[in-house]
DNA sequence: GCTCCAATTGATATATTGTATCGATTCCTT
DNA sequence: AAGGAATCGATACAATATATCAATTGGAGC
């Protein structure tokens, strides 16, 4: 994150959760705001250290956990399986909706960029999951890689 | 797995260790053994008490993160990230070599599916890559779905 | 404003997954 | 048989995640 304007996704955040009936409290501001201005993909517990970075806050992590889960339904976060770790979801304060997401993770610096694949690219998975016998495959995709940045500082020395 | 001869994987596994200078012993045939004749993937501490069930054998849950590791360096077995569990390599017996893998795992049962992409389908996830900046992607994909026969019995109640 | 109820939070315990470390043992080579 | 590397045993501990139940907060209706 931190490319798109902080306030316009608190606002459309808040509204996502009034509209679902939920509170946007303290503490569910606080750990978004973390994940917001975060630049790469967070653990819980590390998200529970910033929010009491500083501050006279004590954010334990079962509540970071317990808000993980709620923002994951309202799709305003995304967890991401393959590194157990969390990321605001790029597109929170995009009009359209976004029914699917694919990230590439990067294992050494784990920045994250959240990508949009061609249609076939989508269909090919699809088709190959349904030869396989899952008719049903999952709308998110995590691809391991190695960002542009650690590729030029760490060369191909370090396998993916 | 199940589907491929056990022998001739343990045979050919034994070679693979041979030639790469490390020893298949007792315990690593244990642990092997388990994941061939698992039809699901499992985690490290299920495959420890597979090893341990009826037998006189205690293998430590930490001996098996170790064997785990030997032989994913090996290309033995795959590490399925977004699951935590371990599988056997579907291809352990094939002749040719395997620079890439795709696995389709159920969500609901956890059987796994080795599969094999189509190139077209591959360059299309490195063409997306590269352009967010990601020029050197992970030869592992991991797709999770859900098989056929969970889609049966549970229907599409249960979000993937 | 007050009361009641549901939503939220606090607090503690515990499960699950994984790594670090170091000494003991095994096994191959010479 | 001796030396040394590979393997294993044992223990400790870190990191991630879930379960549970009591306490508190915040609105909706009176």
């Amino acid at each position: 994150m931190s490319i798109v304007d902080y306030e316009t996704v608190m606002t459309v955040a808040e509204q996502k959760c009034i509209a679902a009936g939920i509170r946007f409290t303290k503490r569910r501001k606080q750990v978004l705001s973390v994940l917001i201005e975060a630049d790469t993909a967070l653990s819980a517990y590390e998200i529970a250290e910033k929010c009491n970075a500083g501050n006279n806050s004590n954010m334990p992590a079962m509540s970071v956990y317990r808000i993980l889960d709620l923002f994951q339904d309202q799709n305003l976060i995304h967890k991401l399986d393959i590194a157990n770790k969390y990321v605001c979801c790029a597109h929170i304060s995009c009009s359209h909706e976004h029914d699917n997401s694919q990230f590439l993770i990067c294992g050494s610096c784990r920045h994250v960029e959240e990508i949009s694949l061609s249609n076939d690219a989508v269909r090919a998975l699809q088709n190959a999951a349904s030869a396989a016998g899952f008719n049903a495959i999952s709308p998110q995709l995590e691809i391991k890689g190695r960002c542009s940045r650690c590729e030029q500082s760490e060369g191909h020395a370090i396998p993916l």
